[in-house]
DNA sequence: GCCGATCCTGAACGATGGTTCATATTGTGT
DNA sequence: ACACAATATGAACCATCGTTCAGGATCGGC
């Protein structure tokens, strides 16, 4: 690949996930071409399709979000508090996924099954997934064994009680103060 | 005004209902005109724009959703069970939402000002978004003074708790469970 | 510096969707 | 029945957006 072609295909993926981050997947290809002072025909020949583009930027997203989850994994591993580790990671969600909204998009299907979002494509090969959805669950069986959280505690859950707090725009502490009320939620039942 | 119109626009607002609810604001005017078996130009002709065809829909969401919360509010005040009263609220919302997109988008905003959301008009005089945030206040005083909710409880945390069960499709089962999740985390801290 | 392969450009195409308006139709009071 | 106003029709208009491609520009090995 020549070597200003490898220029444009990076600022083509960085201004894709800033614009994608703000404005959603509904940006128009011209908006992210212009933005990569780039012409249209030029993101087709890196991306063959718009999806593809999006794709690319979701599985960035999804990236980032594998690295909070096994941070939080290997922290609670090392013999850290679980219940702060659970939080923190809910913590970092919630806040990077209220500034970008491809995150937020990873972060509100994680716990979905592919067969209730018929709309969208499994996941590459090589994506990083699998390893995202293995770390959440064993920080989930982590905190059932410790009491954390109530014995049918799933992935799904977390997805579902988040998903307002990133669709919402909130102040940190508002944030903060959710994630508090979710993790309380999801205790086992008192007695 | 000729009967035959009237017909018409009544044909016209129950299509979009029931289109609206299942595929959402994003139906084309064409799909509605078909499915009301009359021509686009008829609906510019009792709705100015597509906007406003959606204002109608989404108050009459309004207005499904207001007597939901009114009944509840009636319940409480007669004495009912405060906190059944409001989880049974939340199931109702629940399982409505699930099933209407319109509904949905209603009980989404319900705690949200405003200011928060910019692409939204504020409601048209004569609405019932009035009667059902009071209500809805009402009852959370209520919740508030039996000790069903934390004092710091608010409209917003009902929006924000349950848009994840609004957005995810759940069975019911799935549904009464979070809004026990919900309830539990929104009950004053322990001890 | 030359040349071929690679890459970029941007006008143009087709599809979709909201909206308009000249024309045809239909209801209703007389 | 008539006439006219109210109403309905649907082709056409415009804007947006994803996508393509013929032609021009540029890189890199020699």
């Amino acid at each position: 690949m020549r070597k200003d072609a490898e220029r444009n295909r990076e600022r083509i993926a960085t201004v894709a996930r800033e614009l994608i981050a703000i404005r959603g997947a509904d940006v128009s290809m011209e908006a992210i071409a212009c933005g990569a002072d780039v012409a249209v025909g030029t993101l087709y020949r890196h991306y063959p399709t718009k999806a593809d583009l999006v794709a690319a930027v979701i599985e960035h997203a999804v990236e980032q979000v594998a690295e909070l989850a096994l941070a939080a994994d290997a922290a609670i591993a090392a013999g850290g508090d679980v219940r702060e580790e659970l939080a923190e990671l809910l913590r970092q969600l919630a806040a990077r996924g209220a500034e970008n909204r491809a995150l937020r998009a990873t972060a509100l299907t994680l716990g979905v099954p592919y067969q209730l979002r018929p709309e969208e494509s499994p996941p590459a090969p090589g994506s990083r997934v699998d390893a995202l959805l293995a770390a959440l669950d064993r920080i989930l069986d982590a905190a059932r064994a410790a009491g954390v959280v109530r014995p049918d505690a799933t992935r799904m859950d977390i997805t579902v009680l988040l998903r307002g707090v990133l669709d919402v725009e909130l102040d940190e502490p508002a944030r903060e103060r959710y994630v508090e009320i979710i993790l309380a939620g999801m205790q086992p039942a008192r007695g």
